[in-house]
DNA sequence: AATGTTAATATCAAGTAGATAATAATAAGG
DNA sequence: CCTTATTATTATCTACTTGATATTAACATT
């Protein structure tokens, strides 16, 4: 039954691709920002908001149920291809930071078939999107408090609606990297995207200490304070401006633009050293 | 044409999963060992190497290839599960740590058809393998050279054959975390398994600096020069000794055991403060 | 008993990071 | 114009971490 072939070309012509079962893959997208909420005080420095857009699924299965933004790949496009594409759908935007997360393929994901889905994050300065976002979609506002060390509270809302979860941070044995997911059942977010999502922020707590990826979120001019505010609430955490600006001095440049009117010593504005333009 | 469904259920009963185009999916495992090589001189210490494990292809495609050891997934199991699968084939290890990598999906990254795949990397001991290794597969010493900040230079070889390459460090953009791969051709290697040979080694050299996952590599107990040895060969650079008992110091646990008959003070044996047994 | 070798510890110096204090520059209100 | 509240920015002190060298210990061989 097995045919020889002497050549790859010969062996290709006969293949036969149905061979081996096959599935449908889709990407997900994690779009990470940082909001500016103008407070009323013009003494009131501006809060920081870390927020994450979700769309509401308006066919089944996980009708009206919040989820990332997504989509089935095409047999021509690569994953980060698609994963662009559902992006652009999404905000209009184009050359956005996006970063493979992880490929989840538990076998009964979804409920229609089998479908492995690989997960990606991408950080965008929200204020570049120009047109209103779809109807079906939204920005949520994040809180992540890590309860104990093994256990994570998630708190995402956007104004009206409220959805938590409580994650387990224990990993399966020790023989592996993935996260154990606790929520044995969320009636709001719809699939697997509460890991997703726990995920990604994870990764960019990590790797704002170590990269310089947060200055995709951020605008070309920014004050330092401004800067700092990001890390905070990405990090979670308050940190001291005097060490801050010695962390962050080498990475950022001066301009000679300041920002008055704020009832205090003027800030002086700095973007991005590593910036193109 | 557009059928309104009421209830989950009821849209899934006449759900056709033939609806998206399909693809097959792969598994390909990185599997990383540290190698003691005994030298005949009795004063010299045995000379650590850092190896994977390569297989040779005896079918088409990439015929009498290189490659790593992969499968296609089968429709009931996870990633994970078929990473599992095909390293307990091809070691008979079980409860072995692995971790998935990337997941590589060019469009023509396979000559036959349509194929993602999603690399895991596995660390073991590699003097836990009591039975031969199989006939077509094999250890690569390696040998990773930063050539330059973007550029490096891959170097494998079992003592028949040597498989180098030289692989680009430079992202595509700065709004991707892939790495560029200058390789056009690699006439020893199949498809890119050369990128995740380099991914793989990454990962662990930066994770051996703030993990625990080199003791996955460790037999049970081990001298602290026998483990430094593995930090310096994975990093590739060499270590003070008295600055590295300090770093490992609180993971590791002295026993009351030591290895003597090396002509020289012994040395005390120690395990992994975190494993089970 | 002398020698060569690695194991293990002690110590010094340089650099990093956490914290507090001091100074600067504005807008608003009198 | 002067005072006040507020944040921006810099200076400085201390504790801790890290890189490096020196010292002592314990063996096998000759």
């Amino acid at each position: 039954m097995e045919k020889k072939y002497s050549s790859e070309e010969e062996f290709l012509k006969d293949y036969d691709s149905s061979m081996f079962e096959k599935l449908s893959m889709t990407t997900d997208i994690l779009i990470m920002s940082v909001s500016t909420e103008e407070s009323e005080n013009y003494r009131k420095l501006e809060e920081k908001k870390f927020s994450i857009l979700l769309v509401k699924r308006d066919d089944y299965p996980y009708k009206d149920k919040w989820c990332l933004p997504g989509g089935f790949i095409k047999m021509d496009e690569t994953l980060e291809e698609s994963a662009n594409r559902v992006l652009e759908a999404e905000t209009n935007l184009k050359n956005i930071y996006i970063e493979q997360l992880y490929t989840f393929s538990d076998v009964d994901r979804d409920p229609r078939m089998r479908i492995v889905s690989t997960a990606y994050m991408a950080l965008i300065d929200k204020n570049k999107i120009k047109d209103d976002l779809k109807e079906n979609s939204c920005w949520f506002n994040v809180s992540l408090v890590e309860e104990t060390e093994k256990k994570y509270k998630v708190v995402l809302e956007n104004g009206k609606e409220e959805i938590s979860f409580i994650l387990n941070k224990k990993l399966k044995e020790q023989t592996t990297d993935r996260y154990e997911f606790s929520v044995a059942k969320n009636d709001k977010l719809a699939f697997d995207h509460p890991i997703v999502i726990v995920s990604g922020i994870e990764r960019l707590k990590n790797k704002i200490e170590y990269t310089d990826i947060v200055f995709n979120m951020m605008p070309k001019y920014f004050t330092l304070s401004e800067l700092q505010q990001v890390y905070e609430v990405i990090l979670n955490k308050k940190l001291l401006a005097p060490d801050f600006r010695r962390i962050i001095a080498n990475k950022v440049e001066k301009t000679d633009q300041v920002r008055k009117g704020k009832g205090h010593r003027p800030s002086a504005l700095f973007k991005y050293k590593g910036s193109k333009d």
